[in-house]
DNA sequence: AGTATAAGCGGACAATGATCCACTTGTCAA
DNA sequence: TTGACAAGTGGATCATTGTCCGCTTATACT
């Protein structure tokens, strides 16, 4: 999930050998194009074909690189994911004393922030096809990560408060609620803002005794 | 949302006279083509260009008729949603001394057994491009009309409990747990039984004390 | 029965997602 | 520098969704 101009370790450089020079040319290009038309017309309006054009490649050579949209999205976030479990991760080091109804929430709260700021593009890797087929979808590295984090939390709430709820499914269904058509759906439709959508989250999956 | 071929009241009778005998015939074909090649093939397998192919219609007929696959898979179910509704009535009559808890269980399990009956026509509709815009979704009749009774017994549930919970909210969440997407991850990525789901569903929306 | 008219038709066509194959190009070793 | 070869290319093509317009047909009225 790193990009691949930034040299971190020797794994990585190596990658960078694998890749052609032209190739790597035309992924700047790709990436670059998309994210011009993305901020020009929005994520939704704009298509493959468009994107190509663009960036001045092929059909075939998009395609080659990214089998949908949602995986061009992904490429441009991946950054911007890193960086929100960095901050998870900051904010979990700070507020170790906290208990683990605060920590889920402080967490929903960096996630809700981030999804505010890269709205667009998380819809698009969301809503995109081919991450949209039934088996395979909820299964991208952010959810896995992000799950795995909630199920830690949901265990830790089960210890402390004497109850036996299941974290996994809790998790999955919190997730669910966050994803983009659901989401938006309560944004748009039922017109509650971020706040409101974190406390009522947070009244749903948190026991007040 | 009554089958247009069955005759209730004056105002379906006028109904039906508006529609030419050549127009009622096409429909019925495609309604009978559609219902033949998604038994053999499968709801999602099957394009609306080999329904049309099948019904012995142009496309432009079909898309006349069905703005999209959603629709055609909708206009399959309608009697057995309304049967659903039935159902959901005579269980509340005949179990109206149930705690509202009791009853929303009632009615889950109710609603969970017709979506395993109807799986991959409910799909079709959930998963269909016109259907599916960001806005629009989550919008059917169907989803309406449960989220009004989700609605009045959570109410009912605030009420007894002496809660304070927001409703409209969490009908929407546990909606958004029931839809193919969510419901067929955990049947098939997290291998839970349809009694399994109902049980952590209630677990979740359901508070004991 | 004849006529008017609006509903309805189909298929050519466009847009988009997506594939694949003959050709091109970058890289590395000699 | 040259040659081999594998990575990479683009665009023709296909499948699907979806539109629209000139033509047809059903229906109601006289």
């Amino acid at each position: 999930m790193l990009g691949s101009d930034e040299i971190v370790n020797g794994s990585e450089i190596s990658q960078i050998r694998l890749e052609r020079r032209d190739a790597a040319e035309n992924r700047q290009r790709i990436l670059y194009a998309a994210l011009k038309l993305f901020e020009q017309y929005g994520v939704e309006q704009v298509s493959m074909n468009q994107i190509a054009n663009e960036a001045l490649v092929g059909p075939g050579t998009l395609y080659r690189r990214y089998r949908s949209k949602g995986e061009l999205c992904m490429d441009l976030i991946k950054d911007n994911i890193v960086q929100l479990f960095d901050d998870i991760e900051t904010y979990l080091r700070d507020n170790c004393s906290f208990t683990p109804s605060q920590r889920l929430k402080g967490i929903l709260n960096l996630f809700i922030r981030f999804r505010e700021r890269k709205a667009q593009l998380i819809t698009g890797v969301e809503e995109s096809s081919s991450t949209n087929s039934l088996k395979s979808r909820m299964r991208s590295p952010l959810y896995d990560e992000l799950h795995q984090l909630l199920v830690e939390l949901f265990d830790e709430m089960n210890a402390t408060e004497r109850t036996n709820f299941n974290s996994v499914f809790r998790a999955d269904i919190l997730l669910t609620a966050l994803r983009s058509d659901s989401y938006l759906f309560q944004k748009d439709v039922r017109n509650y803002s971020p706040e409101m959508i974190l406390e009522q989250l947070c009244a749903l999956f948190i026991l007040h005794k």
